[in-house]
RNA sequence: GCAGGGAUAGUGAAGCGGUCAAACACGGGUGACUGUAAAUCAUCUGGCUCAGCCUUCGGGGGUUCGAAUCCCUCUCCCUGCA
């Protein structure tokens, strides 16, 4: 029971893309003799790298960082596993004397860690595609016919075969994980879509193209893993409609949305002490510290 | 110059006498979301003192109980003949 409840310092750096989550991260790690941990569903993956704005070599020779590069886009990590894997990384730095730093914004990896998610069901790759050829009404008259209330996104499919997966079984969430800080960093909105802007030109410069073009060649434009913003916006150009000016202007208009989604995630989080610049991280560090 | 076709909300595009503030797509806003989450889904998107009212369908004028829809005319745009 003891045990249980003193568990390592973790201090969480969260926020919405291009919010300068990791220049800050690698700032503080390097401060607090820390490690990071990618909160990420999409540095996960090998060979996504300029898309993903993925720490650089030099960030990572910095510090380290923790589960970049776990698997490759045609092995899919699950919410489940990237916990599993977070927990143990975190217990091992923190055994080693270091800091971890969770850092990211896929809100719901996030929170699988902060709030330790319970999950129920495993998924089955089989099922799913079986499951993934029904229409929403054929889905719902299955949980229908299997005795299961509809999930809450009762129209949207993905949940609707999770809730048939998990035979509507809920996981719990528990209160925040002890020994914890959980940090989001705010955008000015004035800025947000110039540096957004600035960073997808940025990405097209590094070659984006080529990478994508990589990717969809070897695991086909149908790979999950690669229906992401900065890669799945260049299929039709990689079949001669639109032009490359066009794939730009929509990533950055695709991002833009994912920022918002992101921001309504954590906005809902009240354990999070939102901030923006490194100094006021300090001074709560610091007094958490004392403690 | 003659003969045709067209001008619709932020954009593209339906509608072709009433059920039209006007389909649909995109763009935009808001929100949901515990084993796909950078995914997926919902919802709103002319204005207002918002179960109703007001101003819209290139401009103006008619016909009609009633027009985005019919007629006349003006402006601009595309097509065939000159």
């Amino acid at each position: 029971m003891v045990a249980k409840t003193t568990k390592s310092f973790l201090i969480a750096i969260v926020g919405e893309t291009a919010s300068g989550k990791s220049s800050l991260a690698l700032e503080l790690a390097e401060c607090y003799n820390g490690e990071i941990i990618a909160a990420d569903s999409r540095t996960v993956y090998k060979g996504m790298d300029i898309g993903t704005a993925k720490p650089s070599r030099e960030d990572q020779a910095r510090v380290p960082h923790h589960l970049l590069d776990i698997s490759t886009p045609d092995m899919p990590i699950s919410a489940a596993i990237f916990q599993q894997r977070a927990h143990k990384i975190i217990d091992d730095i923190a055994g080693r004397g270091k800091t971890p730093f969770l850092v990211g914004g896929t809100g719901l990896y996030i929170d699988a860690i902060l709030y330790d998610f319970t999950f129920h069901g495993q998924a089955d790759t089989r099922e799913r595609q079986a499951l993934q050829q029904l229409s929403v009404d054929e889905l719902q008259q299955r949980l229908h016919d299997e005795n299961i209330p509809l999930p809450q996104n009762y129209k949207n499919p993905r949940h609707l075969i999770r809730q048939l997966e998990t035979r509507g079984m809920h996981g719990e969430r528990h209160t925040l994980r002890p020994n914890t800080m959980v940090f989001g960093l705010t955008v000015d909105p004035e800025k947000r879509k110039v540096r957004i802007a600035e960073r997808v030109a940025d990405m097209m410069q590094q070659g984006l193209k080529e990478e994508a073009r990589r990717l969809f060649n070897t695991y086909g434009e149908q790979c999950p893993a690669l229906q992401t913003i900065g890669y799945q916006e260049f299929v039709p150009y990689f079949h001669d409609i639109g032009t490359l000016e066009e794939v730009q202007q929509r990533i950055v208009r695709h991002t833009l949305a994912y920022a918002r989604r992101q921001r309504t995630w954590f906005r809902r989080n009240k354990d999070i002490h939102w901030i923006c610049k490194k100094e006021e991280v300090d001074v709560l560090i610091t007094t958490e510290l004392n403690k």
